[in-house]
DNA sequence: CCCGAATGTGTACATCGTACACAACGGGTG
DNA sequence: CACCCGTTGTGTACGATGTACACATTCGGG
């Protein structure tokens, strides 16, 4: 009995899609530990395959947590086009630019609350971050959650509401702020906040932000 | 020859000051590798004892990672204490407490880029952050991080600098952006930054939480 | 002086990442 | 069609880590 346990212990020698069933497994693995939780032995246990199995898709574990968090980053950015995508129609360029740059935040920290594990994974990134812009982490539009930020900026100054001398270097000053509340809601003093405050919280940090960038 | 390497090998039995070595210990570790570098066998080595020894003192691994993330808090504290304490003196208080605040901002900063290891350890808290508050992570004047932030805040409005009906929930705006700005610098797409550069960055951000808030 | 509580040691085990040698497959060339 | 070799998975092995359990040593009071 329990020959099989949960999985069917595929019957060919080759997997055929392994490289993908290991991602996916870290996906799984990340969204419910983060990204210490993603280990290379239980993901190819997962897939029903030996541990150094991975090896042959995978330099190191540091190389599948990679893969694990550029998909990541790619569903934060299509958590955010979704929240853009949700905006009612508005017929004023400079209120939906406004508010399109609104949306972006507030898709970037409806994801943290969310699925603190899959957001913790995405920004995690030892050593360098520089795959932020990494084709990989894009969402449908095709754009990263820094270019979606970047784009709503740039239509912040089109419609007048922002000084172009004031765009040079202002996704870092964005970015900075919705992420520290992030990471301030995820493990930090304002965990277990309710989730209408946590929205709150969120528009009340974009104010600022809106007001002070 | 090299009977001893590097430690001279304790000769009482009873070491004396265990735990304080093992959390200078594994500060020292923070410091090079942050707080996944603070290994127990690591600090135990170091202390020249054996692994299980750790155990007297501390009741696992999280244990003495987190009285290292305390001691890194309290350093946080003491950087931003420096930091107002190097204020020239100013007649006008109103430009005083806003300096204070700004200093309270610049510390935080100073402290990421000088200590990226030991700043990821203190606000690293695995699961609860609420010890952001535990007098063991204050500095020399006895007030935490998170309470000089308060503290300088309560100086902005004080001196009429901050409306008195913004100041609830103020301290997680300014955290989120200093905090968020940190994290960009450390190990986000701003780091390899040059310290003027990051000093620069750093003031640009303060100055938008100051319109901001 | 002597005995129990506090502190350190030794041994042991599960889990992890990963190196190295071997085995099974399967597609292209003869 | 047969063979051969590159690709992909397996097996075995090693060192490191956290930690449990039993034992040894020491110190401080009675």
């Amino acid at each position: 009995m329990a020959a099989d346990a949960g999985k069917p212990k595929r019957g060919t020698y080759r997997h055929g899609d392994l490289r993908n069933a290991l991602v996916r497994a870290g996906l799984e693995l990340a969204r419910q530990g983060g990204p210490e939780a993603v280990v290379l032995r239980a993901a190819t246990r997962e897939a029903g395959v030996a541990p150094n199995a991975a090896y042959r898709h995978f330099a190191d574990r540091a190389a599948l947590l990679h893969a694990v968090s550029q998909e990541a980053m790619a569903q934060v950015a299509r958590t955010m086009e979704a929240e853009q995508a949700a905006l009612p129609p508005t017929a004023d360029p400079a209120a939906a630019a406004r508010a399109r740059f609104r949306a972006v935040g507030t898709g970037y920290l409806r994801f943290a609350q969310e699925e603190p594990g899959l957001f913790r994974t995405a920004f995690h990134v030892p050593g360098d971050m520089s795959h932020a812009a990494d084709d990989s982490a894009a969402g449908g539009s095709g754009k990263t959650p820094f270019e979606l930020l970047g784009a709503a900026l740039d239509g912040l100054v089109e419609t007048g509401r922002l000084p172009a001398d004031r765009r040079p270097g202002a996704e870092f000053l964005a970015w900075s702020a919705v992420h520290g509340l992030a990471a301030l809601l995820i493990d930090g003093p304002l965990r277990g906040l309710q989730p209408d405050q946590v929205h709150d919280a969120g528009q009340h940090l974009i104010d600022m932000v809106e007001r002070g960038l």
